[in-house]
Formats: C-alpha cells, sequence, structure tokens
DNA sequence: GACCAGGCACATC
DNA sequence: GATGTGCATGGT
C-alpha cells in the first residue's frame, strides 16, 4: 500500500508538474485563505482576499482593529461570511494571546503542540490546522480534505471510509517527511480531484485510471 | 433549478 | 461513536 502511495503520486507529479502551492503572497494570505476555503471554491475566496488586500486587510495587527461585523460584508463573496468572520477573528485573538500577533514566534514550537493549539481555536478543524502548519509554516504534515478520501477509496488505498486522522497517517507513513513533497503532493490531489475525483467521477483521461478502481466508492 | 465547492461545530440518538 | 444539520455565496 506505501508503495500505491508514492506510485500515485508519481503518476500525478508526471502528469500535472510542480503546482507551486498555495496560492498566497505570505503566511497571512495563506492563513486567512486557508480558513476562508472552508467547504468552499477557491475562486468565491479570491475575490473575498482581493477585498481584504483593498482595504489593507492582510495585516494580524489591522486585524485586531476590526469587529466581526466589519469584516462579514467583505468575505461575503466567500459564503458563510458571518460564520468565517468569527472563526477568522478567533484565530486574530488565538495569535495576539500566544505569539503576540506574529507567527514567526511559533517558530520554536513543535508542529504537535502547534497543531493542538490550531485545533483549540474555535473554527479550525484539522484539515485548516495542517493546512496553516504546512503552507504557512513550513511544517511536514500532511493535508487530508474530501479530494483525498476519494480518490483514496476509488484508488484502493483504503478499503472504505477511515477518519481524518487515519487518512494523515498512512499518506505521512507512506512518504519520507519531507515539506515540499506533502506540499506538492496535496496540491496534486486538488487538482486531480477537480478534474476527475469529484462525488461524480469523471474518469476520462485521468492519471490514475490504471490504478484499482471501486466504481461504488 | 439542482448540484457542487480545498469544513467545522454542535445537537441528538 | 455515528449521524444529521446549519452555515451562504457563486459557478456550472
Amino acid at each position: 500500500m506505501r508503495l500505491r502511495v508514492r506510485r500515485i503520486f508519481d503518476a500525478l507529479y508526471r502528469t500535472y508538474g510542480p503546482r507551486h502551492w498555495w496560492p498566497g503572497e505570505s503566511a497571512t494570505e495563506i492563513v486567512i485563505g486557508a480558513i476562508l476555503t472552508q467547504n468552499t471554491n477557491w475562486k468565491n475566496v479570491e475575490k473575498a482576499i482581493d477585498s481584504l488586500k483593498n482595504h489593507r486587510l492582510i495585516d494580524w495587527k489591522k486585524l485586531r482593529t476590526v469587529t466581526e461585523s466589519d469584516l462579514a460584508p467583505l468575505i461575503r463573496s466567500a459564503g458563510y461570511h458571518n460564520l468565517k468572520a468569527k472563526r477568522l477573528m478567533n484565530f486574530v485573538r488565538w495569535l495576539w494571546t500566544h505569539y503576540d500577533e506574529d507567527l514567526e514566534n511559533a517558530a520554536q514550537v513543535s508542529t504537535s503542540q502547534l497543531r493542538d493549539e490550531l485545533l483549540s481555536v474555535n473554527g479550525i478543524g484539522p484539515e485548516t490546522a495542517d493546512s496553516i502548519l504546512l503552507y504557512a509554516l513550513g511544517r511536514p504534515t500532511f493535508v487530508v480534505d474530501a479530494y483525498t478520501g476519494r480518490m483514496a477509496r476509488r484508488h484502493g488505498l483504503i478499503a472504505r471510509d477511515h477518519d481524518y486522522e487515519q487518512l494523515k497517517s498512512l499518506f505521512e507513513s507512506s512518504l519520507p517527511p519531507e515539506q515540499s513533497l506533502f506540499n506538492e503532493y496535496h496540491a496534486l490531489i486538488v487538482e486531480v480531484g477537480k478534474r476527475h475525483c469529484g462525488p461524480k467521477p469523471k474518469c476520462e483521461g485521468c492519471p490514475l485510471a490504471r490504478f484499482e478502481h471501486n466504481e461504488s466508492a
């Protein structure tokens, strides 16, 4: 199974090449994007981020000065705007309280401790926490998303539904713990996911077609 | 108009 | 522990 995890990566990389992820100009923008993209199309998130940029709000110190009701209309396009305004401010308060508004101050803290701290913030679940750790903080932690689960099920990596942590450890135990590899792999899964591995499989031309395929999955 | 998108928290059984 | 529901906009 571990070999298959690596072979799937090779097949995806050969087809799509490097993805240059995360699409964001700074760690701050990546964290904000990770929260805004929860269950949401990235295009809608980009509009919200542009709107925050126009208000010079991709900045933790500036974000300390606004309220949730200031923020919500600016991120409207990303959906769930009231909820996400709360979640974003929860993160802002956490960063203020624990790291003096600066992600760099988290550099000395172990990945597992940081992950636990992030998960304790209301609105930061496992995928968002891992996205922040991997893409904003450069930690080698694997990000699992809805595409990952479908791909793993349909292409014989797992028998049935596994929970987030089980899927995460399958990938992490199959690969050398390198940030650049985990970065690329997750991004490639999203790419093949968008093209072929949505709720309804679109298998024509899929680079994973030669791997076992469970039609019922 | 239905379905989907790079989740998460909370209620209920 | 599993399952269901609210949160919401914009693209296809």
